[in-house]
DNA sequence: CTAATTTAAAATGTATACATTTTTTGTCAA
DNA sequence: TTGACAAAAAATGTATACATTTTAAATTAG
């Protein structure tokens, strides 16, 4: 495989996991050497990560680890449901049963086999989502989508270790699906705009506890 | 100046004006000659550039000039009708005169200097609109829309030929601006609306007819 | 002691050279 | 002729070396 590929999963998935403690600022040569690899694949690995959110700028040097917030949280959760019913409603239509039994797949790996790490379970849940948004075919708010998850999926560390919502995200995963294979696209909506809002919540309620400690 | 950012910068341009036509596929070498700048300049450029979608993936080795389609600038309006409105709900009641006079000034420029390369006119009818919802406080917004707007403005070479719509353009900017000043912020999302349903329909609609013949 | 300027160190930008992968070309057998 | 396979060409990935820029430190003037 690719340094470069190999490099943006591993160092992606040390922020996640909080390896690069937040607001740590890094250079190319430290990591370069910590990873062991030339600087050439950490700036490749870097250029996207930056554009990705998983880093942000730093001046003209170096690269700085974010922090997570609230705010942001909240804000990502806007926007989300301002994009997935949307997606939502234009895919419902032309969703068929095989895709919808590639959905349920997904579900069983993410429920069934228990301790998941966080990046897993965060990359089954998208994927799940993922699918039932796919037949839109609108290319464009797809990658919006996709990049939104990125954004979501640094917090995932947190909804692990915080929040114990495995059990009611599950039912509602499965709720989905049926309204979904009984072409109810409303009530499909109205389901997906409450799963988004619900864990939302939770996760926001989380930041704000622990920012006031 | 970096010459990564002039190379990003001219490329893209040239992208804009149609010197390298869509579909064509470009080789990182053919670029560092052409450009007389090293492959790693041009790798630098070529990974924004793909992100931002000016350039798109093609197999392992090579890039592809991408080309034009009604349904693409459809599905660019429907985002923008999503999100724009939203991001000025946010900051109407945050925006002072002083950054209303900023966003005016920007309309001057825009304007008043005649025959303005499409590149240039574009850059500054974003400014324009990004003025207005900055007050908004949303970075992960504004960033989407940020990422939109590199993609309407591969179109800016369209509608530059194609369609008369600076007049237009020109007064709906100037009315938004006065519902801003008056603090009607529903009329002036309504305005908002109706000013992209208004620019998209004309795109489209020559995007329609040039697909026919 | 503070602030500004200079100097050294460190970090990033860029070019070149080499390694690996991918694509194409050409050959041969069915 | 067609298709599979092998070899050559071309393209990208990666490392190293050097240049430029940026940051930090040190020095000195006020």
């Amino acid at each position: 495989m690719l340094k470069k590929q190999q490099l943006y999963q591993q160092f992606k998935q040390d922020i996640q996991l909080q390896h690069w403690a937040a607001g740590q600022v890094l250079t190319q040569q430290q990591l370069a050497q910590h990873y062991a690899v030339s600087r050439i694949v950490v700036r490749d690995a870097q250029q996207t990560l930056l554009s990705e959110g998983w880093l942000t700028a730093h001046g003209k040097a170096g690269m700085r680890v974010p922090g997570f917030s609230a705010a942001e949280a909240e804000e990502l959760a806007m926007l989300r449901l301002q994009l997935e019913p949307l997606a939502l409603t234009l895919a419902a239509p032309k969703l068929n049963f095989s895709q919808l039994g590639l959905a349920e797949d997904v579900l069983q790996q993410m429920h069934c086999g228990k301790a998941l790490p966080p990046y897993q379970r965060g990359e089954l849940n998208w994927q799940f989502h993922r699918l039932l948004y796919q037949p839109c075919d609108k290319p464009h708010l797809l990658q919006l989508l996709d990049q939104l998850h990125q954004q979501v999926s640094r917090y995932l560390g947190y909804q692990e270790h915080a929040l114990d919502y495995a059990g009611t995200s599950a039912d509602e995963h499965q709720q989905l699906l049926a309204l979904l294979r009984s072409k109810d696209t409303t009530a499909a909506c109205a389901l997906l705009t409450a799963h988004i809002s619900h864990a939302a919540a939770l996760l926001v309620q989380y930041l704000k506890n622990k920012q006031d400690a």
